[in-house]
RNA sequence: GCCGACCUAGCUCAGCUGGCAGAGCAACUGACUUGUAAUCAGUAGGUCAUCGGUUCGAUUCCGAUGGUCGGCUCCA
């Protein structure tokens, strides 16, 4: 077995890897013919790959499962051997273990291999493992998947058998859930229910259709954008869907990124791509006319719509699709002037991820590939250098990620967590030493002559579509007041109330609030019920009472807040409309 | 693209080994004038993804195609 490293102190780490042998260990009880590779501890839990041209079926997962159980209970001992590399790679052939003799023939040659013994299997392995089986409480086999040997495509397809385990059966059920909540959450289920975009056959995969209430808060995302932009110093623009070839030749993009590019279309004798990025437009933009140094920093951003080819198998939603709209923007700076807006873009960059309700963030600097790679090693490390002093001054703890980084510049990545724990990437900071070359971008210095600025291309956002999918992940629908579709509803007892509430709720839309009307000849808890199951934060509910008084009766979500003036209501309104983030535990009870 | 599973009414899903296609919710119609998560009754709704094969007969079995889902690879 090809441990994972550095996981040799972690007991949960450890338990799991020795869970992996025992599953391992049923499988080859159970289906001889398959024939075990790797499995290693992953986050929450295990893998382990087995060529089995087969497949394994769910009831497969069950009667495997039963069969742990069995060696658990047996409490065989775990055990460590050495064994001549030679005896090893004997041993392993006599048992027909290809894959184990090509991982071994892999390995730099040590001498001896080390081997893992329990009850009556043994696998290739350097350990630890726990000493008995029957320290393995509490663990589930999850789901089966195709997996590549050793990751690659051109390789044999194995069989994947996911699983987890934990310490306690607490932890495993609390992990159980966990796994519900997220699917609870899917933005492709809420989306669905709460009618914000769709995905249509028709049209294609991966091609969103964005719906009333999802296109209204694209919009609310969009103005909020803006206006951060303009504060910011940034200017918009507005470039096209489709460009020649020629200009994807100058940018290399026919070249390192054609398998992502749809097929050209011919216009007049001349191939026309739809553009899968937008730096080349921006380019143009700059080339327009000549720049002085004075004129610099460039800062253009544009809610560029890119097609990408991406294969059938990846789209997922919102997250992965063929078409979407980066939050892009290019930085055209001089030299002298770089520090001071990387410092600013990441600085906006977090602010601008804050807005939305994220508070903790994983952040990672790529940094110069060790062969392939453009521009001058110089310019590269200078560029390293003030991504790293940004991060500095912004006191965030940050990976290196050496050697990470594109071919044409460094980076910065930030991943933002979400309500449950889970990471995604959005904002992306990158230098791009190969475009200002390509497309001979210059301006003239103080000095009269010509010089190469800097470009930096950076998203924050990301991708509009899959930020979209992540905020309703995030918030699993029950979005803060300044992003709902509907921020209130007004209802009505009866039809006594009709005219009040036609006059409360043309108030609200005097006020800009996004409300809706419901004067239906329903029965209030059939109102409410389908306001709450449309997550509407407020319900305005008026009755006899409320007409006499000539007041409101308000509910926020699942709280009944009682009776108050239309002016009081409208201070609640005012502070929700503040709440830009949801704390964790609020986000947990509404869901 | 690859491996596997799946595709039945607008939605969620039943339909055992082949014999005229079902429920709940939604929709529509009517009654009920209603106080914080579902009022009652009725009506309508389907080439069982598509195409082909086996069969007296296919939603059911087999094959191909398309799509969806879980992974792999890739990635915003």
């Amino acid at each position: 077995m090809v441990c994972r490293q550095g996981f040799e102190n972690d007991p949960v780490e450890i338990m799991r890897h020795s869970c992996a042998h025992i599953m391992a260990d049923a499988v080859t009880k159970l289906f001889p013919e398959a024939k075990p590779t790797i499995g290693p501890v992953i986050e929450d839990g295990f893998f382990y790959d087995f060529d089995y041209s087969k497949g394994f079926t769910p009831e497969d997962l069950e009667a495997i499962e039963v069969e742990m159980k069995k060696i658990i209970k047996s409490n065989a001992k775990f055990e460590s051997m050495e064994m001549p590399r030679d005896e090893a790679i004997k041993f392993f052939k006599d048992r027909g273990d290809p894959y184990k003799v090509e991982i071994i023939e892999s390995l730099p040659d040590v001498g001896t291999m080390t081997l893992y013994k329990h009850g009556d299997f043994t696998d290739l392995c350097k350990g630890p493992h726990v000493n008995y089986t029957k320290k393995i409480k509490a663990y589930k086999l999850l789901s089966v998947a195709g997996a590549y040997w050793r990751g690659d495509e051109k390789n044999a397809m194995l069989q994947r058998i996911y699983g987890t385990a934990f310490t306690t059966k607490e932890e495993l059920a609390e992990h159980l859930e966990k796994l519900e909540e997220a699917k609870k959450r899917d933005h492709r289920r809420i989306g669905k229910d709460l009618d914000l975009f769709s995905i249509n056959e028709a049209i294609g995969g991966g091609l969103a259709l964005w719906h009333p209430k999802g296109a209204r808060m694209r919009d609310i995302i969009e103005t909020f954008w803006k206006k951060e932009h303009f504060k910011a110093g940034y200017e918009l623009l507005y470039t096209p869907h489709i460009g020649k070839a020629h200009l994807w030749e100058t940018s290399g993009h026919l070249g390192f990124y054609n398998e992502n590019m749809y097929a050209p279309m011919e216009i007049d004798n001349m191939e026309y791509y739809l553009k899968p990025m937008n730096c080349p437009f921006h380019i143009m933009v700059y080339k327009a006319h000549q720049h002085s140094y004075r004129e610099l920093p460039c800062r253009w951003a544009e809610m560029g719509t890119v097609y990408r080819y991406e294969r059938s198998g990846v789209l997922h939603g919102l997250m992965r699709v063929r078409g979407f709209t980066q939050d892009d923007a290019h930085i055209i700076c001089t030299k002298e002037q770089m520090d001071d807006e990387i410092s600013r873009v990441l600085k906006f960059s977090l602010n601008m991820l804050r807005s939305f309700g994220f508070e903790s963030f994983e952040l990672f600097l790529s940094t110069k590939p060790e062969e392939k790679y453009v521009g001058e090693p110089e310019d590269w490390k200078k560029a390293e250098e003030a991504l790293k002093r940004a991060l500095e001054n912004e006191g965030v703890a940050y990976e290196v990620d050496e050697g990470g980084g594109a071919f044409y510049g460094p980076k910065i990545d930030i991943k933002i967590e979400d309500a449950i724990g889970r990471k995604w990437q959005c904002s992306t900071i990158q230098f791009d030493f190969n475009l200002p070359e390509r497309f001979d971008l210059t301006y003239v210095g103080a000095d009269g002559s010509k010089h190469r600025p800097y470009m930096v291309h950076r998203a924050l956002l990301g991708s509009l579509e899959r930020f979209f999918g992540i905020l309703v992940e995030h918030y699993a629908g029950h979005f803060p007041m300044w992003l709902a579709p509907i921020q209130a509803t007004v209802l009505s007892l009866s039809e006594e109330q009709h005219e009040y509430a036609q006059e409360i709720y043309q108030q609200l839309k005097e006020k800009d609030y996004r409300v809706t009307l419901d004067v239906r000849h329903e029965k209030i808890g059939l109102k409410i019920r389908e306001a709450q199951l449309q997550k509407i934060p407020f319900m305005i509910v008026l009755g006899k009472k409320e007409l006499e008084q000539k007041t409101i009766s308000l509910r926020h979500r699942n709280d009944d807040l009682g009776s108050m003036s239309f002016d009081d209501m409208l201070v609640l309104f005012e502070k929700s409309l503040e709440q830009k983030t949801f704390s964790k535990d609020s986000i947990k009870q509404a869901s």
